[in-house]
DNA sequence: CGACGAGATGTAAACGATTACATTTTCTAT
DNA sequence: ATAGAAAATGTAATCGTTTACATCTCGTCG
């Protein structure tokens, strides 16, 4: 494997000079430029990063942890992060924690080890207080689903607030029997929660059956069973993701139940499979290439300029009304 | 941040012993190993990667490149590398190419570059010519979806058998006008459709009607409309990917078609939606988790003992009948 | 008691790039 | 022709480790 020495040999040239034709750098002649491009041509030589990054310090990469790829709300998020950090030539990787809190320490060590620049979080598994020791050291940002109570730029949306829009729409089409399925241990989920049922208690309503999943088609499908055999007077079930809503749905066709007809179901982050069910789902949708988008930003600021204030970025959501809700008859 | 000669400094020894300590080596005693592990603690010291892999010219890193996480089909592929390249302390970390070249070259320079030692790939966008070439000098694996022609170990199902067991299925069910979604410019697609061809042409049927997609759900629709307006005679459907098929059961209905009485449909994959979606779908299902082990521990042995023979490593699918096919009426 | 070997530790040379500073060459203006 | 500026190039230190080799310190054994 060729190095740089071999090239300034075989040019007739010093280091200095090869590197300053390898960076770009000005005040190389033509003629020495062409001898220099003709050596590397024909060692075939291709800069080693490690010797390079370690007197740059930097690396130019950039890590998005999750728990998993198999949640297709992050495919898009995670291209506005790609896209943005390409734009300032940042390469950006994904590793996947599959929730175990070592697998995620593994990743963050990359980061203090110098192998990656900074860090977007999506959804760690790791304590407050462990990140925020994390964070005061490295660049981090929190995008998306997020830990609270560290002091990391976060990117998100209003998810009381939703919470609160999916059960005003369930409100407003005549529900007043509303079901939920939460996710224990989520964040997002708690505030969901939390704004439904702001929502109910501006109608009187102090009732919120509530019923745990976390995530998986199966768990959302027992939580509906649950939810439909304690509670039978139900017309709607607001579920904080839609792979959890559409097993909702499959629940209660199991349970003789029409949707919408007798049940309407509410989901939560527009994924592909919200529109591919029948009847096609009502949801939430989040901006996520843009909370991505602007996850990365944050996070170039802060490795380039060093620690922020702590920011604090809200998008917008919106609500989808498909065929899955229908006003109670 | 403290370096290595920092610590030594405090712990009054020279670097060479912190290192030792560092990397578990022998013949250290416990007093300096104590005192030198008190001052690690004391400075917060993270030893600095980028000279360590310089040194060492191997950094533990694996990358897996593919086209997009939105494919949940690569999930299960993923988990079964990343657990198995843990095994062997490896750390992977997946590259997402959106199938632009630029973007796969990219990250293949990470591997020259030496930021990586090695690559496996699911479904290359580059020319057989170029992987070829890159393949000669850098440990390299394809996956699943691959570029023919190209000297790298190779883990994948038999596509060709599995697209004449999928059309088998059909047959034996009494279909005799089936129509084919495949996907262009695919070699997994090419092959099962060439599969499917066979079996028809077993049972003296010359004619097979097919349109193509690009393994999202509005391009399996549309061809499904194009397949079915076209071919009015058709009753069953072989997809080459689960959300096509799903979409063909969709466009199916959406053409006053009923699945399975009038239409059956076959998909490939068995992904989450094929049995959320209502009917379930009839799938070909592959060893996703074996594949993707295989796959790293072929990339490790090559990562480890230098360029293998062009192994080629071929796992079984198996048919999962659900309710999307049926006999013909 | 002295030699020897094992164990503990230190010295210094890598690894492959970048870059501040020094030097040489070339050009311009007088 | 020559000083001086500008352009081109070179020298050598540096980034933070690891590790071959050298050295030192003991305890043991004849």
């Amino acid at each position: 494997m060729a190095t740089i020495v071999d090239v300034a040999k075989r040019a007739g040239v010093s280091t200095a000079t090869v590197s300053r034709v390898l960076n770009g750098s000005a005040n190389v002649s033509d003629k020495t430029k062409e001898r220099i491009m003709a050596a590397i041509e024909e060692l075939n030589y291709n800069p080693n990063a490690l010797g390079r990054n370690l007197r740059r310090m930097r690396t130019g990469l950039v890590l998005v942890i999750l728990p998993s790829i198999s949640n297709s709300f992050f495919s898009q998020v995670v291209k506005g992060m790609e896209q943005t950090g390409a734009a300032q030539s940042y390469t950006t990787m994904i590793c996947t924690t599959r929730s175990n809190p070592d697998r995620e320490r593994m990743f963050l060590n990359l980061v203090r080890n110098r192998q990656a620049d900074g860090v977007i979080l999506i959804s760690s598994c790791l304590s407050a207080e462990e990140l925020q020791s994390f964070c005061l050291q490295y660049p981090v940002v929190q995008c998306s689903e997020f830990i609270p109570g560290v002091d990391t730029p976060l990117v998100s949306i209003d998810n009381e607030h939703a919470g609160y829009d999916a059960a005003q729409h369930l409100l407003k089409l005549g529900h007043r029997h509303i079901g939920v399925i939460a996710a224990r241990g989520t964040h997002s989920s708690d505030l969901r929660l939390t704004g439904c049922r702001r929502a109910l208690a501006e109608y009187g309503i102090a009732d919120c059956p509530t019923a745990y999943g976390n995530f998986t088609y199966q768990s959302g499908y027992g939580a509906a069973q649950q939810l439909l055999q304690e509670h039978p007077q139900l017309t709607a079930i607001f579920a904080v993701s839609d792979v959890m809503a559409c097993a909702a749905m499959r629940a209660g066709q199991d349970l003789e139940h029409r949707v919408p007809e007798t049940l309407s179901v509410i989901g939560f982050d527009n994924i592909t499979m919200s529109y591919v069910v029948r009847p096609s789902l009502t949801t939430i949708a989040q901006p996520r290439y843009e909370l991505g988008s602007a996850a990365m930003q944050q996070l170039i600021v802060q490795i380039e300029n060093g620690k922020q204030s702590h920011n604090c970025i809200c998008m917008e959501h919106t609500i989808i009304k498909r065929e899955s809700t229908a006003a109670i008859l």
